[in-house]
DNA sequence: CGTCATTGTGCAACTAGTTGCATAACGAAG
DNA sequence: CTTCGTTATGCAACTAGTTGCACAATGACG
């Protein structure tokens, strides 16, 4: 259940309407709980009827008509609630590392183009996250409140920065010798 | 979709029943595509309707009886054709960056302890990986049909070392100096 | 004035994964 | 021989996320 709270963050981040969220979330949010704009309506609509956020009064009210939303008391308790609750890494569900391993079985005509392209699109997100923090994090003086945020950030970056490494030797194994294993026969398990 | 693949490969490595898959998943596919045994079963079902697996004859069909299922060349034929599909990474959606950001706004008296249990875990991930590949794939030899399999495996500690590398930063940089941000206040945007 | 693109809100149907539970066969213990 | 734990199969209801589309207001262009 995070994305009510990821919109509660946004929204005391800064009052928004429905698609202003949506799009604050393409640039920021989204980047660790990706969402749709159908998705964001349907929850505002929830934590509006369960009192954790309003609309603004200075918005009218009628369909086609921005509202902006603000996060009540209620909410704010609820949000901090949420944080200092416990939960445990989500298990990892990769469907490339799948493909990988479903390759070695029935064999991978195409396998190194496609994690070459994988490749590219995690190098162009790790350029984009070096772009922001260049841009919000610059390394004078970090200030003491931005540092939660700086860690988000570096976390995005270490991970994409995992991707582009593991891929590169990924490839050089795959293409370096040989043909690749083709059908593979063997029976056993585990790893 | 991506689990009636997984159960494929599976599968082909080794007929099965539904239980016995269902184990397999846990110390082996699972760990980059978990299953429960419900989801299995079901799938299972499905899969046999397609015409891509059949119940071994050797085995009576009753409830409560054990059915080993075996892959049809439809399923091999399918498993083929999916391998070779291209399929964009999935963004990421992590709820401990997302409560970090959250943090950062409404505070976070237990998040650094919150960290050190997820460092825990992830190191206990790290070393069980770690030791599959002293297991199954000891220097010497890398059989060149194993290469892949041993690539996902190497994808697994690759990723769990990042996670040990970054908490483990993380949590120096919140312990390291002050108390932390508490009740933040600012509403910019972005990173 | 009409129509067309843009901004904005939102419903409905579908898909995939989770949770809780029911049921059957079978062997071991009392 | 019955009861109990284990192995095994499976259904049903729920939750979260995705996809496709409908509709209202508004301002620009002809």
């Amino acid at each position: 259940m995070s994305l009510p709270h990821a919109i509660l963050t946004a929204l005391l981040e800064k009052p928004s309407s429905g698609l202003e969220l949506t799009r604050r979330f393409d640039r920021s949010i989204g980047y660790f709980w990706p969402s749709t704009h159908q998705q964001i309506y349907r929850e505002l609509g929830k934590l509006e009827r369960a009192g954790h956020i309003r609309v603004l009064p200075t918005a009218q009210p009628a369909r086609g008509q921005r509202k902006e939303y603000e996060v009540l008391p209620a909410g704010r308790e609820e949000l901090s609630a949420w944080v200092s609750l416990a939960e445990d890494p989500r298990p990892v569900r990769d469907p490339l590392l799948l493909r990988m391993r479903a390759a070695a079985v029935v064999g991978a005509p195409g396998l190194a183009g496609e994690l070459r392209r994988h490749l590219v699109l995690h190098r162009e997100q790790l350029a984009e996250y070096l772009e922001i923090e260049r841009r919000d994090f610059p390394p004078e003086r970090t200030a003491d409140e931005d540092r939660l945020r700086h860690l988000v950030l570096r976390g995005g970056i270490d991970l994409e920065t995992f991707w582009t490494g593991w891929l590169t030797r990924a490839i050089d194994d795959l293409t370096g010798s040989g043909p690749g294993p083709g059908t593979g026969s063997r029976a056993s398990d585990d790893s």
